[in-house]
DNA sequence: TGTTCACACTAGCGCTTGCTTGGTTATACA
DNA sequence: TGTATAACCAAGCAAGCGCTAGTGTGAACA
């Protein structure tokens, strides 16, 4: 089953809900506020999805999908070297945790509310996302640039890089680059 | 307002209500739910507490209580080592998180559902606890035990430690000291 | 010119929600 | 024995929920 945002009228209202889904949470954000923040009436909505659960699919897809391209181009910009190849992940990681940002939060805090046949199709992408991860943390590790088992250590630089979206403020003096640079200095301290 | 759980029974409860709140989170667990699981009528629910709202702070309040109990019990103990310190600071942190898992899930992920007047009132709780935190860090900061910005080597451990409830089986192998010591090594990799 | 189709509307159905009301029961204390 | 109190129940209200049915309309195409 695929969810695509075909025509662009859908992806912008895509867009419209992950905002609101940001806002209010899932469960709380009603067909009623979704129509009104499109403009249109509520029974209209049902003309552009089936149901309020392929909206949140659509939303996560949408995210999810660009944060895959995102981190493929930003690898095969980055050459060989581990070190450099860590640093573009966890930038490229930032870079599209906060240009697709409500999508992202909606993807991180509303999984559970996905339906299992959603959620299956969309576990593809994630897990192939994650993917990325491990290899290059793998490289990191072979390399002796950073330290620890390779499970936890993806998983706690993930934790701490999903996190910021509870605290970082795009609006501040800090690029998202500044802090994938930061965190890279925090675990892997001796650039050679 | 303090929204303290003075007798054992409503302390019960609340436990009850943490379990089904994590389940399927806060907005979807109706007083129908919450009173089946307390083997009580929706209506009596009310005879304990005033609203909804107030069984989601009791969980919140009850949670941040006890990791501040065992935060400062731990930092006692530790001594004045600024390893060992921040070593006894994440196994706590993680103590805590997994001995009371459900209500601290509940505060991490629910925290946006308390209504204003709450927030106020947990914020303190919260804040006191975070206050550990930095002092511990600018302890290490200062012994030249682990580098960056105060600020943001704080938000990446704690990023680190929190998202732990997402992927941690407690009943797998590794132990949340384990895990707390193999993010502590990760950081700061040279123990003299 | 007639037909189709995307997109929107109005109206409301069936159900669930948080919460209230008025009353009952068991236990403790005077 | 009489009274207070904590804990509970049965019944239901008003509001809001996701979603459906049936209809109108303007642009695109034959």
């Amino acid at each position: 089953m695929n969810v695509i945002n075909a025509s662009p009228r859908r992806k912008e209202l895509t867009r419209l809900a992950a905002q609101l889904f940001v806002q209010e949470g899932f469960d709380r954000t009603t067909v009623r506020m979704l129509a009104q923040e499109m403009g249109i009436k509520s029974g209209s909505l049902f003309h552009h999805f089936r149901d309020k659960q392929e909206i949140l699919a659509a939303v996560i897809e949408e995210g999810t999908q660009n944060a895959l391209n995102i981190a493929h181009r930003a690898l095969e910009l980055a050459g060989d070297d581990p070190d450099s190849r860590l640093r573009a992940m966890a930038r490229a990681h930032l870079e599209t945790l906060f240009t697709d940002r409500n999508a992202h939060v909606v993807a991180l805090f509303e999984w559970r509310r996905l339906d299992p046949s959603a959620r299956a199709h969309l576990s593809h992408l994630r897990d192939a996302y994650e993917a990325l991860w491990v290899e290059v943390i793998d490289e990191a590790l072979e390399a002796g640039l950073i330290h620890g088992d390779r499970f936890l250590v993806s998983r706690f630089i993930l934790g701490a890089l999903n996190w910021t979206v509870r605290w970082y403020d795009p609006g501040g003096s800090r690029s998202p680059d500044d802090l994938a640079d930061e965190l890279v200095f925090m675990i892997m301290p001796k650039t050679p």
